[in-house]
DNA sequence: CTCGTTTATTTAATCGATTGATTAACTATG
DNA sequence: CATAGTTAATCAATCGATTAAATAAACGAG
């Protein structure tokens, strides 16, 4: 590794305080996690974090601001994908259907793969008293996914009114991101060490076409 | 209110505790959560947290143990219902169709009451990092919930396996808790100010029997 | 019924430890 | 020498826990 001139040591120390910030944050909570617990865990002197960021808070917050990006970086391909197949005059529905299993099964790796565990932990904490923390992560994130997917499931379910669309996107999406949010208990349910994703995703992409393609009922 | 003798105030002040520290824990977190936070909200002495529970960790003990008996208490009904149903030789698919949608309704108002919230952000915080408190909510909810449902859908499904049959009830319980941990993120994207439960319902129903009815797709 | 005693509960005060923040001195690069 | 980054030390505030004293209901003896 190059020795950092004095001026990139700078920057080096930023990103390791946000990397082990993002950790320190999760496991202990943001009032459990102490500047000198993050600033030990990162080997950094206690008053860089009031140097870097200017406090706890504004760490907390650059935490959010990296999640949010890493986030945005790694699903904005895919939702790019799915802006284009929706400019199309008239997609056909059995391309929608393997577009949205395509981006659903990239949603559920991203929620098995364990360096996310980290990211939910801190989204779901924050969800439940949303702050300005939280208006960055929907903003950048959820509202974006939970706006293309609507269009999309709208398109694939034109006898859907709109809040009715809208709701079972939820529940679309909800079938997926129960595998991050009730992780323990699955584990301890299923007797998995590690989750099987070629299962889930088979089972996903199963729900989906049940849920999507079939006429409604009555 | 009729005046506490002195033997029954001790009774009274262990539930104002327990009943105030819910609520504390969930706002704030466990560190977040003072031992004199929690008592100036009971309106208590902050030593008395002490004298009743032994401390702030002990505290936080009997209030998941509270949970796990108010989640038992409302749960329990329904789930003898099941019980019930599965004990009969070979019960109607269609009598054990209306039973789950029956289950999972109540499932979905539990999540949608406003009481329960604070539950909910408690259970999360402590699935993320499992102790005993959470020992003590699966073994007396979760669990049995899982449980009972699994027996159910798979008799429903005898064309699954085990792993399957289970893998499935995680995603039907999944769009139903979705409701409950993503509530903050799904009240922005759906501009609600309180959910509509019936329509939540007839969604959840309409997909139990698209989910659980239709025969494997090939 | 009344008094003194026991018992459970409550209270204010205090303990050492830890918190986030800040300071001034120090280091090394440009 | 100027600048950006780092360091150890220290600040008042707050933390959970503990203490001894205060309070009042419960109880047995007379």
């Amino acid at each position: 590794m190059p020795q950092d001139s004095r001026k990139q040591q700078g920057d080096t120390t930023r990103d390791t305080l946000i990397k082990t910030a993002t950790r320190v944050f999760a496991e202990l909570g943001y009032h459990g996690a102490s500047t000198r617990a993050i600033a030990k865990a990162a080997d950094v002197n206690q008053a860089l974090i009031g140097y870097h960021f200017g406090g706890k808070e504004d760490l907390y917050q650059a935490v959010f601001v990296a999640i949010a990006e890493a986030l945005e970086q790694r699903m904005t391909t895919r939702l790019e994908q799915l802006k284009v197949l929706l400019a199309e005059p008239d997609p056909a529905p059995e391309e929608c259907l393997v577009a949205l299993e395509t981006f659903c099964g990239g949603l559920v790796e991203l929620m098995l793969q364990p360096e996310t565990e980290y990211w939910s932990q801190l989204i779901l904490r924050e969800q439940q008293h949303p702050g300005p923390a939280f208006d960055v992560l929907y903003e950048r994130f959820m509202g974006r996914v939970l706006g293309i997917t609507t269009r999309l499931v709208g398109h694939l379910r034109p006898d859907l009114q709109s809040d009715e669309v809208k709701t079972l996107v939820i529940t679309v999406l909800g079938q997926i991101l129960v595998w991050r949010f009730a992780r323990t208990g699955i584990q301890r349910h299923m007797g998995w060490s590690s989750p099987d994703i070629e299962a889930i995703k088979h089972r996903v992409f199963t729900n989906i076409r049940l849920l999507l393609t079939k006429e409604p009922l009555e």
